[in-house]
DNA sequence: ATTCAGGTGCGAG
DNA sequence: CTCGCACCTGAA
């Protein structure tokens, strides 16, 4: 296959460039909280894709990427970093809404990425009802303890295979509490391949829903995650605590909703871009005060 | 010491 | 089917 028109590649130096085009913002992609693998720094970002280690950076009017110069490795990156999402016309189809017209400044050039379904999979069974930090710790330990080692302090994440076989008692050494079971059965539906997670890929989203409810510590609100991080499926919109209360306080004047109303709200009003309002939404509210739970707290009194 | 955090599974009405 | 409740555990 031919290489993309704009894609300039240095091969002995291990580096290539992938053109990107406005608003698109590699910072605010891997920030968002859709990836947790990427440790993001200043200037960059540093992670494990196609088993090499890369970093990436973004210059006026494309990526930098350091340690992975061929294909299909590029195609991948690409592909993962979501470089060929259509954001400027996505982001002009959402400031018809007038809450997202508001909120996008400070979200816009998030993209959504396309992970790896297992990956995905184990790092939203373990975001239940738990704490960012939490959540990166646990992943970082399953790395360390059950992935295979690439090259100083970098670890893989742990095949379906190296979950399923590990005992309880040294995953729960990853802090992942009464996770620990739901990830270890997980992986065993996996491995077995009772479960086919690249399959879903060419499955109907209703389906594919229905397929990951039935895995462990996946409910309504991770299934979307997997459907909307892993799946491409734009039209899914996780309903986590956050969103909830965005789209109560704007939307619904505050008056409370289930998350099923809320859902059925965000698919009509969205419709195939609910994913990227879910984005917006999500990061908005995180960083806004009046939503946080002291702040709600306080008002509801 | 208490409280909180990106939900889910489960039993009851 | 909807509702309420318990829940590992590190960090503030």
């Amino acid at each position: 296959m031919a290489t993309p028109a704009g894609v300039r590649i240095d091969p002995a130096g291990g580096r290539a460039s992938l053109p990107v085009r406005p608003p698109y913002d590699l910072q605010r992609t891997l920030r968002c909280g859709q990836a947790f693998g990427w440790e993001v720094d200043g200037t960059g970002a540093t992670g494990l894709i196609s088993g090499r280690i890369v970093r990436v950076q973004q210059t006026s009017d494309a990526i930098i990427v350091e340690g992975l110069s061929e294909e299909p490795g590029l195609r991948n990156l690409r592909r993962y970093l979501g470089l060929d999402e259509p954001l400027a016309d996505i982001e002009r189809a959402l400031a018809e809404d007038r809450v997202l017209r508001r909120v996008l400044p400070q979200s816009s050039g998030t993209a959504l990425m396309r992970q790896d379904p297992w990956e995905c999979l184990v790092s939203f069974i373990t975001s239940a009802f738990n704490n960012i930090p939490k959540i990166e710790l646990s992943l970082k330990h399953l790395a360390r303890w059950f992935g295979t080692h690439v090259a100083g302090g970098i670890w893989t994440f742990p095949a379906p295979e190296q979950l399923a076989a590990a005992r309880l008692w040294d995953l729960r050494r990853c802090a992942l509490g009464y996770r620990a079971p739901y990830v270890r059965e997980a992986a065993r539906l996996v491995a077995s391949g009772k479960v086919d997670l690249d399959k879903l890929d060419r499955t109907e989203t209703g389906e594919a829903r229905r397929i990951l409810l039935a895995l462990p510590g996946v409910g309504e609100k991770v299934a979307d995650c997997m459907l909307l991080f892993a799946y491409g499926r734009g039209d899914a919109f996780p309903v986590d605590v956050w969103v909830k209360r965005a789209v109560e306080r704007w939307y619904f004047r505050g008056r409370p909703k289930t998350e099923h109303q809320i859902r059925e709200f965000a698919q009509r009003r969205f419709g195939s871009l609910a994913g990227y309002a879910q984005q917006h939404l999500f990061l908005s509210a995180r960083t806004d005060a009046r939503l946080s739970p002291r702040s709600s707290r306080r008002l509801r009194r």
